[in-house]
DNA sequence: GCCGTTTTCGGCCCGACTGTTTTCAGTCG
C-alpha cells in the first residue's frame, strides 16, 4: 500500500471523526499524521515491515496511529474508521465538501432526516425542511442549494498534477511489460488544462491485445467500462479516474495523438481547413479528398506542415487564434521550464511550511535556481502563525546573514503579505522597505462585491513596496470560485505601476488561468511564476505554473523570474 | 492522539463573520 492511501483512510476517518463530534485535538492528530504520510520520503509500509524499525521514529506518529497504520496494511482498514462507517455511510464525507455546512450540521440533517447523499441534501432544501432545524434557516438554505450547483458543476473532474502523475504510474506500467514502444497521453492532459475529465493514452509499437490485457490487470484498475480489440476504457484508483488505453498501428500514430489531443473546437477547425485545401482529416490520416490516399499520418508535424501550417504546441490547441498565428509564422515562442532561474513564492517553518529556509533553498539550488525569495504570511493569517513587524524584520536579518554565509544561491527576504478589507497591507510600510520582495494577496472576505473587491486591490496596488500580486483571483479549483472583481482594470493598473501578477502553479490553484493571463499580457503586464511551496517537494510544481503560462502564450520576456537575479531587482525600480 | 529545555500531565491557534438568535454556535481560513 502507498503512503498516499495510508493517508486518504486517515483523512477521511480524521472526518468522520468530526462529524461525530469526537475531541478536537484527537482529530487534528489523526490530519497531522495524515499530512505527514503523505508527504513521506520513505514508503510506510517498508518501515512497517522492517522489524528493526518503527513508524513512531517519524514525528506526529506515535503508539496510537502506529497501531492504526499496521492495522490498515494487514487489512486495509483499521477498527475506529470501521466504527465510523457503521455509524456513518461514506458518502456522508461528499456532504462537508457542500459549503456552509459543516460537521455539526451534517451530524443534525443524519440525525433528523437521513440525509446521507448531496441528493438527499439537495430535496430537503428544496422542501424547506432545513430551516426547521435549529439555528438554521432561509438564507442557509439557499447558500446550500447554490454551493450544491457548483459542487455538481465540479464533479467528475480530476487536478491536472493528479492526472499527470496517473498518466506517469500507468506509462511506467505499460512500458514494464516490454509491450509497447511509445505511449503518449493526450487530450486535456497534454494540452495543460488545469482539470482532466478523463485520461487518454495512446500506445502503439506492439501486439496490441497483450497492451490492453495488461492494462485491465492493473491492480488499481477498477470497473472496466470497455475492453475491445483497439482500446480499453476503465476506471482506475479509488478517485474512479476514467483512463481510456488506445493501441495503435505506427503508421497513424501522428494522426491520433492530433486528433485525441484536440481540443474539439482546435479539431473542427483544422478539419475545415482540411477540406478547403482538398484534403480530409480524421484519427487515421490526412487523405487527399480525391482518390482517398493518405498523405500523412505518421507524425503531427507532416500534417500541420502539409496543411500551410507550422506546428502547433498543444497548449495553444484552443481554437483561439493560433491557427491564423501558425499560417502566418507569428506563432509565440514559449517559454520553457528551463528558462526559469528563481521561485518567489514559498513558505517555510516560520509561518505554516513545512520546512526550513535553509531546506527550501537546498531544495531550490538542485533545482538549478539561481534565486528565490521567501515569503511566509503576515501577522492577519493568525492561523498560519503569520509574522508581525517585529518578526519580519527579524527575518529580514537572518536573511542576509544566511546570504553572506552563502547557500549556494541567492536568497530574497520576502513576505506574502495579506491585502485587508480596505486594501490596505497588514504590516506598516516601515517593516516592509526593510525586504526584498513583497507578494501582496488576499486572503480575506472574498464575497465582497466586485466594485468594493476592485477598490481593495486597486488600493492594495497603491502601496509602494508591493511588487507582485500573489494568486490574483483567489479561486481554488473544484473548490472555491474566483472571487469577482474588474480584472482589466486591476491588470492595466499593474501594468501601470510595473506590479507583477503572479502564475501561482500550485495545482490547487493555478491561478491566473490562461484566458486571464492572455488578457493581463494584453494591457502589458509582466508575470511572475511561483510555486507557492509548503514543502520542499512542492518546488516541482513549477511545471503547472509553466503550462498556464503557455497556454496563455507567453514568452521567457514576459516573464520576470526568467531574469539574471540583478535585473529581476532592477526589473522592479520604480 | 501527540508531545516534552514548562517533560508523563496538561496543553494543543484563533479571530471574525454569518445567520441565527437575544447571547452565541457553527463555519471558515
Amino acid at each position: 500500500m502507498e503512503n498516499v492511501e495510508f493517508a486518504r483512510l486517515l483523512f477521511e476517518t480524521a472526518d468522520l471523526m468530526e462529524i461525530a463530534a469526537e475531541d478536537g485535538f484527537r482529530i487534528r492528530s489523526y490530519r497531522n499524521a495524515a499530512t505527514t504520510v503523505e508527504g513521506y520520503p520513505e514508503r510506510i509500509e517498508d518501515i512497517l515491515k522492517d522489524p528493526a524499525r518503527s513508524v513512531t521514529e517519524i514525528p506526529g506518529i506515535g503508539k496510537g496511529i502506529a497501531h492504526v497504520l499496521g492495522e490498515i496494511s494487514a487489512r486495509g482498514s483499521f477498527e475506529r474508521r470501521d466504527e465510523m462507517l457503521e455509524r456513518y455511510p461514506p458518502t456522508a464525507l461528499e456532504l462537508l465538501k457542500i459549503q456552509g455546512l459543516g460537521p455539526k450540521s451534517i451530524a443534525l440533517l443524519i440525525e433528523h432526516y437521513r440525509v446521507t447523499t448531496v441528493d438527499d441534501l439537495e430535496r430537503i432544501c428544496q422542501e424547506q425542511k432545513l430551516r426547521l432545524l435549529p439555528r438554521m434557516g432561509a438564507k442557509l438554505e439557499e447558500k446550500v442549494l447554490r454551493s450544491i450547483a457548483g459542487y455538481r458543476k465540479r464533479a467528475g473532474r480530476f487536478l491536472l498534477d493528479f492526472a499527470t502523475r496517473m498518466a506517469g504510474e500507468l506509462s511506467i506500467y505499460l512500458s514494464e511489460g516490454g509491450l509497447v514502444s511509445r505511449i503518449e497521453p493526450a487530450g486535456s492532459l497534454r494540452r495543460g488544462r488545469e482539470t482532466v475529465g478523463d485520461l487518454d493514452l495512446l500506445v502503439t509499437g506492439g501486439d496490441a491485445s497483450q497492451v490492453l490485457a495488461r492494462f485491465v490487470k492493473h491492480p488499481r484498475v477498477g470497473e472496466i467500462l470497455g475492453h475491445g480489440e483497439n482500446k480499453a476504457s476503465a476506471r482506475v484508483g479509488v478517485e474512479g479516474l476514467q483512463v481510456d488505453v488506445r493501441a495503435l498501428p505506427e503508421e497513424s500514430f501522428g494522426a491520433a495523438l492530433q486528433y485525441f489531443t484536440g481540443s474539439k473546437l482546435h479539431n473542427v477547425a483544422l478539419r475545415t481547413r482540411a477540406i478547403k485545401m482538398g484534403y480530409s482529416l480524421n484519427e487515421y490520416g490526412l487523405f487527399r479528398t480525391a482518390g482517398e490516399q493518405c498523405v500523412a499520418s505518421r507524425t503531427e508535424e507532416e500534417i500541420y506542415q502539409l496543411l500551410g501550417l507550422v506546428w502547433i504546441p498543444p497548449e495553444l490547441r484552443e481554437n483561439q487564434g493560433e491557427l491564423e498565428a501558425a499560417e502566418q509564422g507569428r506563432l509565440p515562442k514559449l517559454i520553457d521550464l528551463a528558462d526559469m532561474r528563481g521561485d518567489l513564492h514559498m513558505h517555510t517553518r516560520e509561518s505554516d511550511g513545512r520546512a526550513t529556509l535553509e531546506e527550501m533553498a537546498e531544495a531550490a539550488r538542485e533545482r538549478g535556481y539561481e534565486y528565490i525569495a521567501i515569503t511566509d504570511h503576515s501577522k492577519s493569517l493568525a492561523m498560519a502563525n503569520g509574522l508581525d513587524e517585529a518578526r519580519a524584520v527579524a527575518f529580514a536579518q537572518q536573511v542576509k546573514e544566511v546570504n553572506r554565509r552563502g547557500l549556494g544561491i541567492r536568497v530574497f527576504s520576502g513576505l506574502e503579505c495579506d491585502i485587508k478589507r480596505d486594501g490596505s497591507m497588514d504590516l506598516t510600510d516601515d517593516a516592509l522597505a526593510g525586504l526584498d520582495l513583497v507578494v501582496a494577496s488576499v486572503h480575506s472576505y472574498m464575497n465582497m462585491e466586485p466594485a468594493e473587491m476592485t477598490d481593495r486591490l486597486l488600493r492594495a496596488m497603491e502601496c509602494k513596496y508591493v511588487k507582485i500580486l500573489g494568486h490574483p483571483t483567489g479561486r481554488v479549483l473544484m473548490h472555491r470560485e474566483p472571487f469577482a472583481f474588474d480584472f482589466d482594470r486591476v491588470a492595466q493598473e499593474a501594468a501601470r505601476r510595473g506590479i507583477a501578477m503572479e502564475i501561482n502553479a500550485s495545482p490547487e490553484r493555478l491561478d491566473l488561468n490562461s484566458t486571464l493571463v492572455r488578457a493581463a499580457r494584453a494591457r502589458g503586464v509582466k508575470f511572475t511564476i511561483s510555486t507557492d511551496a509548503h514543502h520542499p517537494k512542492h518546488l516541482a510544481n513549477m511545471r503547472y505554473g509553466l503550462l498556464m503560462a503557455r497556454r496563455g502564450w507567453l514568452e521567457k520576456e514576459d516573464v520576470l523570474n526568467t531574469l539574471p537575479a540583478d535585473q529581476f531587482l532592477a526589473s522592479f525600480s520604480r
